[in-house]
This record gives structure tokens, C-alpha cells and sequence, in this order.
RNA sequence: UGGGGUGUCGCCAAGCGGUAAGGCACUGGUUUUUGGUACCAGCAUUCAGGGGUUCGAAUCCCUUCACCCCAUCCA
């Protein structure tokens, strides 16, 4: 299977290949009001990777049209985030400030045009006129001021003669509609704030809902993409543009939905409050989901952009599982890394018969991984060892040093225990060992076969390090509030001991440390006295999913048992349609849709004049008919249309599936049935001379399927079925074609 | 309750009337001086439920259910 492409990079081939553009626009609009986070990342992949997909731009606007929350501080994050995806957006930064003029002006043109007031009801009448879902809302009696006196309001608010609050200009759209976006949505408003931009140029500020779809046709942008929950907003978007009367080309607004992911939180107004609570440490924090958390943590942003591009784009909301950005960046680091060894929590070994010292060549990278590079590792009598592994009594499958089972030191010796040494409280605090000389790595002789390897690093050789452990933000997969919040979701760790060729050759600032994951020299804390590493991701670990998770909770959630609701009553008009269809021999599914459809009806004893079939029309027109009425777009076809197709099935001229085709090139042409048949050569075969070479051809060309389908697979009859009519044209009929094949398929 | 959306494996997600793609997760096995990687194998008789149309339905029709968004002078 080939490659799929997503559901807006097929509308932009559409638009391309109808000729609607030319070139595609695209553009990534954030408002400078908060740090991006990785829900940002997908839009960027989005709209940077579709212009670069069809040789298009797109350009880099901020939405600051709201100067009480946006700062400049916030503009830098975005550059930096889109910068450091890998992206360029055309030209120079935009922003919607900058067409604060020309929006201007467009409102002034709307007020002439009669589409848009000065509305001076203040915020909670504005908010009670405005009816609720249920009930329609009514219109505020300043939309009747004429147009001078718009034009008089509008300037005056623009030039800062009135309090905020005191007046906003609203289009005249439709205080009753469904979509409460499109109740006299408001245009602008007076704020008499400092903007980070245009300073104290501007008291009257554009809404969203204004300056988005301005902005965008400023720009020549041809696909607005956002996200779903502006889907309401797109009727304002369009009205907008279209009551401006714009030359054409002019964008469209396309939604998809926005990332989540389990155990943190994506909402702005959430990670404000993070790290403006001090829960984290900053925007930066490499616990946060932000961008800038992520690239401080060491994530790459080929692993972001490679996780955008997994997750796919789609309309349903989804929670995507943190396990596919962790896949995402240990994929990517595994081939990158030089791999080198760190003890996080040390167990003292005296090797016992070891006297001196030496360096061991070790390469930093695994047999395959095709890269070179080696450093010296010093080896001497005293080492330590990660202190889980070593058990003094262990379980079943434990694989590492024990009292009984040597070990081998990854790059060097194999190890044997020879005593155990306690504290008064029976902690272990020091093994006692002896080493194999005759086993060392590369050049072993001594014929000991380990179970495993461990790491382990030189006593007095080692650095100390500071290693900082991150645990996931919250303890719950969809956490709402601080409340959930894991407490212990950082870990900074000081006794860490590392190989000192980390320290002093610097090779790299991503490492894995052996058998534990991947780790990052934090790019502000570290120095070479105090080196820190942050922990980006662990390693899998099929030993601690064993040992540790003694039968997770089963928690079979037991499927909700569906309820189901109670069907309308009819009315009695309707009862009547019903019992007579049911009568004239209709199924009562038929009879039902039929009946409880005024206009379905009425098509429906329209055609039953030209012919006596009703269960044919009724199939017919409660499938196909109603299908089209449901489009409300005037009909191509007309009831005498369907009687004579009806006809043509009936008399067997033409099987189901033709008439299917028939009439979907009646939808799109107007032409009458019978027309369709003759130019097309429509009528159906059914002679099996004729359709017995067509199935041997089928069955000649696909010999594994022929086997797989005697072998038990009965789902490939369909296929060959289809295959047959396809070669046939769709003329073959379906009923001789399903024995033939059937009579071949298990005789044969 | 009105309007707008969405339901395909534990999590994402293809599919557009003719053999239920793929990734993550999971489970076995092989290789391995990382309990890593790589490799092999397994993992939806069924597409939210129920009907209908059709030779054939995840795809078309009817209907029910569930979830999300909309009543900021936010975006």
C-alpha cells in the first residue's frame, strides 16, 4: 500500500489541478500570547510542509490583535520554534498589526455598504441580546442608525473619543442564527492599551473574527488551515469575504484537530498557569510539552517533526499516547548517539586479585550502528556498579551479578562476587569480587559463558555528575488541573558517577548512557565544573515491564451496554403515507422513510404514475433520490427520469449496479436513462459464453488468489466477483457472474 | 434543547460499493558483550448500535447512541 495522503493535502491537489490557484499560500498564525507547544509543532509541520509539498510559501503572521495579552517576548519563542523545526517562513515576519490600516478601511467600507454598525449597548446587554443556543437573539435598536452616523461613530472611536467599552462596530449579519458566530458578530473594539507593536498608534483594536480572514486575503493565502474548534467561525470568515466583494483569489478556511496527549496538558491557559504558579521552572521546562521544553530536555526536531508526521491529520479529536513521541526520539537518537557508561546510584566493587591500572579501547558506538569513534576507559581495583545489579537473592530470569552468577563489565573483565558486605542495618554497602584475566573483552579465553553485560565505571577515575530525571508531568493520563499534577515528576540526582572521557572530550552533548536511556548536557546549567545531564527518554526495558508489573489491573472496562432512544411519533399525516406504503406492499424500513419525508413522498407518487412498481421506485427514491434532496440543490432529474430507469430494471435491461451508474450520470449531465444506455452501450450480459472466458482470465491472472480462497479465505469471493464485473465493464450480470464463479472457484 | 463536527484494534490512522493499509503499544521467537537495536511471527470475520438498499456495504439510505465545539468587547 502505498503512501496516503491526508484529507488537506488532497484538497489542495483539487484546487490545484481545478485551476482555483495557481500556486498555494499557506501561513502559520499564532498569537504572541503564550510559548508554543508541540500542538503548535503540528501546525508548523502542517502549514510549513504542505507549501513545501507543492512548491508554495508560508508565511509566519502573528495574530496580535489583542495588545492586553501579547508581549514580544512571546514573538522570539515562535521564531525560535519554527526555526528550530527546520522551517523558513517566506519573506520577513508578518503580523496582523501591520494591516491594521487596511482593515480599517475595509470596516469603513462595510459600514458604507450598510453591512456593519456602531453598536453602543454596553458588554452585558451585548451578551444578553444575544439570545442562547435555544433561542434566537434579538438586534440592538443602534442598528438603525444610518450610515453617516456609523461613519461618524467608527472615526470618532478611532480617534480615541470614547471610553473602552463604550462602542463596538458589529457586522449586520442575523441575530436568529443557528450559528451563534453569525448573531452581528462584533468587528472592533476600543482598548486604549499599549500594543507591543503599533504602541499607542491604535485605541480601536480588530476582532479575530475580522482581522484573520483580512489577513489571510491580504496575504494571497489560499488555504487558511486552523483548528477544529473554529469550525463555526468559518461562516464569519466567508461572509466577511464575500460582503467585501474582494477580488478573487480569496482563501478558505480548512480545520483539522488539534494534538493532545496523554498525562500533560496542550491549553494555553494551563501551562500559564504552571509556570506562573512555579510548579515548573519556566517555559523551558523540560517537563513542559513546549517546544523550547522539549529542545532543553534534548529532544531532536527531526523526532518532532517524524512524530507530526506519524500522528497523521485528521477530524476526529484525539489523545495520542506519549509511547509515540518516546518511540519518535529514541528512534531517531539510537542511530545518532555515542553510547557511553554512567552509574546513577553506585555500588562500591574491590576487585580482589586486580593490582594496578589500564585503559581499555572501547568504541562508542554498538556493532550497528555504522559509526566510528572509541575512547579509553580506565579500569582499575576499585569500580562501581549500578546497585541493581547486583541481588543477593534473585529472582527466577535475573540475568546480573549475583552471589553465584558472574557477570561480565561491559568492555572489560567478567566478574565474580566473593563476599557481601553490610551495614549495621544489613544494607549492602560493598561487593568484594575477583576478575577472570584471561576474559577480557575481545580476547576472552576463559570460556565462561555470562548471562549479561553491566556497566560500571572506574572508582577513581570517575566525574560526578548531576543528572536530572523527569517523570511525567501528571499522574493521570487526562489530567484537568493541578490537582493532578505528579509530584514527583523531578528527580535531580548528585551522586552520579560517569566515565571521565564524557567530561573531558566532549564528543557530543546527546549521549546514552548504557542501558539507561538517552541523555542531554543541559545547554544553560552545565559547566565543567558542575557537568548536569537531563534525561530526554529511558531505554525500553522488557526486564522491568517482567520483574516489576505483577499483572497491571486487568480493567476490562465492560462495554457501555447502548441504550436506544425513542423514534419521533409520526404525525397523522404521516401514519397515513405510512399504512398505505406498507399496504401497496413496501417493507416497512422503505415505507418509513418514505412516509416521514414530505418531499421524498411526493417524488415518490410522481414516479408511481408512469409506473406500476412500487417497490423498485420506493427502493430507488428512499435511496438514491433521497441522497440528492438531502444536498438541497435544484435537481438534474425529474420523476419521469427515475419510472423510466425503474422500467429498465424491472425489465431486466440493465442490472442494479448499471442503473446506479445511469443515474449518477443523470445527476451530473441531465441526460434521460435510456440515452445513457445507448451511448453508452450499457445493457447487461448475461449470456455465460460470453462471461466464462472473462472469470478464466480473472482466475489465470491472480493463481494465489484462486489458492488462498480454496485453502478457506471465502472473503476474496467478493474480489473476483469484482474483478469480473470490471473487466466487463460493469455489465456482466452479478447473479450469473457470483454462480459462475462460485461453480468454477469450487469445482475447479 | 438549536447549530456545527466526529465515531474503523489499547492509542493514532488509511479506506470514498468488490481481499479491513500502516505506525505506536502489546505477545512470542532469532541475533546481540546494552534485558537496547535489528529481524521474523502474532495481534479487527469486522468498522458506535439497530434496520434497509445491493449479487456484494466500513463505504449508499433511515434511525438510535456517545463524545467534542459554539451564548469573551479572547484567539
Amino acid at each position: 500500500m502505498s503512501e496516503s495522503k491526508d484529507f488537506l493535502r488532497l484538497k489542495v491537489e483539487e484546487d490545484l489541478a481545478s485551476g482555483k490557484y495557481t500556486e498555494v499560500i499557506t501561513r502559520f498564525p499564532p498569537e504572541p500570547n503564550g510559548f508554543p507547544h508541540i500542538g503548535h509543532a503540528k501546525s508548523i509541520c502542517i502549514n510549513f510542509g504542505i507549501a513545501r509539498d507543492y512548491a508554495g510559501q508560508c508565511n509566519l503572521r502573528m495574530d496580535d490583535t489583542n495588545p492586553t495579552t501579547e508581549d514580544t517576548k512571546y514573538v522570539e519563542a515562535l521564531k525560535d520554534a519554527v526555526t528550530w523545526l527546520g522551517f523558513n517562513w517566506h519573506g520577513k515576519v508578518r503580523y496582523a498589526s501591520d494591516y491594521f490600516p487596511k482593515i480599517y478601511d475595509y470596516a469603513v467600507q462595510l459600514v458604507k455598504m450598510g453591512k456593519a454598525y456602531v453598536d453602543s449597548l454596553n458588554e452585558e446587554e451585548i451578551r444578553e441580546y444575544r439570545g442562547s443556543v435555544t433561542e434566537a437573539g434579538r438586534r440592538s435598536v443602534y442598528a438603525n442608525r444610518s450610515i453617516e452616523e456609523n461613519l461618524d461613530l467608527l472615526e470618532r472611536m478611532k480617534k480615541g473619543e470614547f471610553k473602552d467599552g463604550e462602542h463596538v462596530l458589529r457586522a449586520k449579519i442575523d441575530m436568529s442564527a443557528a450559528n451563534m458566530k453569525m448573531r452581528d458578530p462584533l468587528l472592533y473594539r476600543i482598548r486604549h492599551a499599549h500594543h507591543f507593536r503599533t504602541g499607542d498608534e491604535w485605541c480601536i483594536y480588530p476582532m479575530y473574527d475580522f482581522a484573520h480572514c483580512l489577513s489571510d486575503y491580504i496575504e494571497g493565502v489560499t488555504h487558511s488551515i486552523c483548528t477544529l474548534e473554529f469550525e463555526n467561525n468559518r461562516d464569519i470568515y466567508d461572509w466577511v469575504l464575500d460582503a467585501l466583494e474582494l477580488t478573487p483569489p480569496r482563501p478558505y478556511q480548512h480545520e483539522f484537530a488539534r494534538l493532545g496527549i496523554n498525562y500533560t496538558v496542550m491549553s494555553k491557559r494551563k501551562l500559564l498557569e504552571l509556570v506562573n504558579g512555579g510548579y515548573v521552572n519556566g517555559w523551558d521546562d523540560p517537563r513542559l510539552p513546549t517546544i523550547a521544553g522539549y529542545k532543553r530536555r534534548g529532544y531532536t526536531p527531526e523526532s518532532i517533526i517524524n512524530f507530526c508526521e506519524q500522528i497523521g491529520i485528521a477530524k476526529a479529536n484525539s489523545m495520542v499516547d506519549v509511547a509515540q513521541l518516546e518511540f519518535c526520539i529514541r528512534d531517531d537518537l539510537n542511530q545518532k548517539v555515542p553510547r557511553v557508561m554512567c552509574v546513577l546510584d553506585p555500588l562500591k566493587v574491590t576487585i580482589e586479585n586486580y593490582e594496578g591500572e589500564e585503559e581499555i579501547e572501547a568504541s562508542y558506538y554498538p556493532h550497528d550502528v555504522p559509526k566510528e569513534g572509541s575512547r579509553k576507559l580506565p579500569f582499575a581495583k576499585e569500580i562501581y556498579i549500578e546497585r541493581e545489579d547486583f541481588m543477593e537473592n534473585a529472582p527466577e530470569g535475573y540475568y546480573r551479578l549475583t552471589p553465584s552468577q558472574p557477570v561480565r563489565l561491559k568492555h572489560a573483565y567478567i566478574l565474580t562476587c566473593k563476599e557481601v558486605i553490610k551495614d549495621e542495618n544489613g544494607a549492602i554497602v560493598e561487593l568484594k569480587a575477583t576478575y577472570h584475566p584471561d576474559s577480557k573483552s575481545g580476547a576472552d579465553t576463559s570460556g565462561i559463558k555470562t548471562k549479561s553485560a553491566i556497566h560500571w565505571v572506574s572508582a577513581k577515575h570517575a566525574k560526578h555528575i548531576e543528572v536530572r530525571l523527569y517523570e511525567r508531568l501528571y499522574k493521570v493520563d487526562a489530567p484537568d488541573g493541578l490537582e493532578d499534577l505528579n509530584p514527583d515528576s523531578l528527580h535531580v540526582n548528585t551522586h552520579a558517577l560517569i566515565e571521565p572521557a564524557v567530561i573531558s572530550e566532549k564528543i557530543d552533548v546527546r549521549f546514552q548512557f548504557e542501558r539507561q536511556g538517552y541523555f542531554y548536557a543541559d545547554p544553560i546549567d552545565y559547566t565543567d565544573a558542575k557537568p548536569v545531564f537531563n534525561k530526554i527518554v529511558g531505554l525500553k526495558d522488557s526486564w522491568a515491564k517482567k520483574s516489576e508489573a505483577p499483572k497491571n489491573t486487568p480493567k476490562v472496562e465492560a462495554k457501555k451496554a447502548h441504550i436506544e432512544g425513542d423514534v419521533a411519533p409520526m404525525n397523522d399525516e404521516e401514519k397515513a403515507r405510512f399504512e398505505s406504503y406498507t399496504k401497496s406492499g413496501l417493507n416497512a424500513e422503505i415505507a418509513n422513510t418514505l412516509a416521514r419525508d414530505e418531499k421524498l413522498s411526493s417524488f415518490y407518487d410522481a414516479t408511481l404514475l408512469h409506473v406500476n412498481s412500487p417497490t423498485s421506485i420506493a427502493n430507488i427514491v428512499a435511496n438514491e433520490v433521497a441522497r440528492e434532496l438531502k444536498k438541497e440543490l435544484p435537481l438534474h432529474f425529474t420523476a419521469q427520469d427515475v419510472a423510466e430507469l425503474v422500467k429498465m430494471l424491472d425489465e431486466g435491461v440493465i442490472s442494479s449496479k448499471i442503473a446506479k451508474e445511469v443515474f449518477e450520470v443523470m445527476l451530473q449531465t441531465g441526460e434521460k436513462p435510456h440515452a445513457i444506455v445507448e451511448s453508452r452501450g450499457l445493457k447487461q450480459i448475461s449470456d455465460p459464453a460470453v462471461i466464462e472466458p472473462l472469470i478464466d482470465e480473472i482466475m489465470a491472472k491472480n493463481p494465489e488468489n484462486v489458492a488462498k480462497y480454496q485453502a478457506g479465505n471465502t472473503n476474496l469471493f467478493g474480489f473476483f466477483v469484482g474483478q469480473v464485473l470490471k473487466l466487463s465493464g460493469g455489465k456482466a450480470n452479478p447473479n450469473v457472474v457470483n454462480e459462475l464463479i462460485s461453480k468454477k472457484l469450487n469445482h475447479g
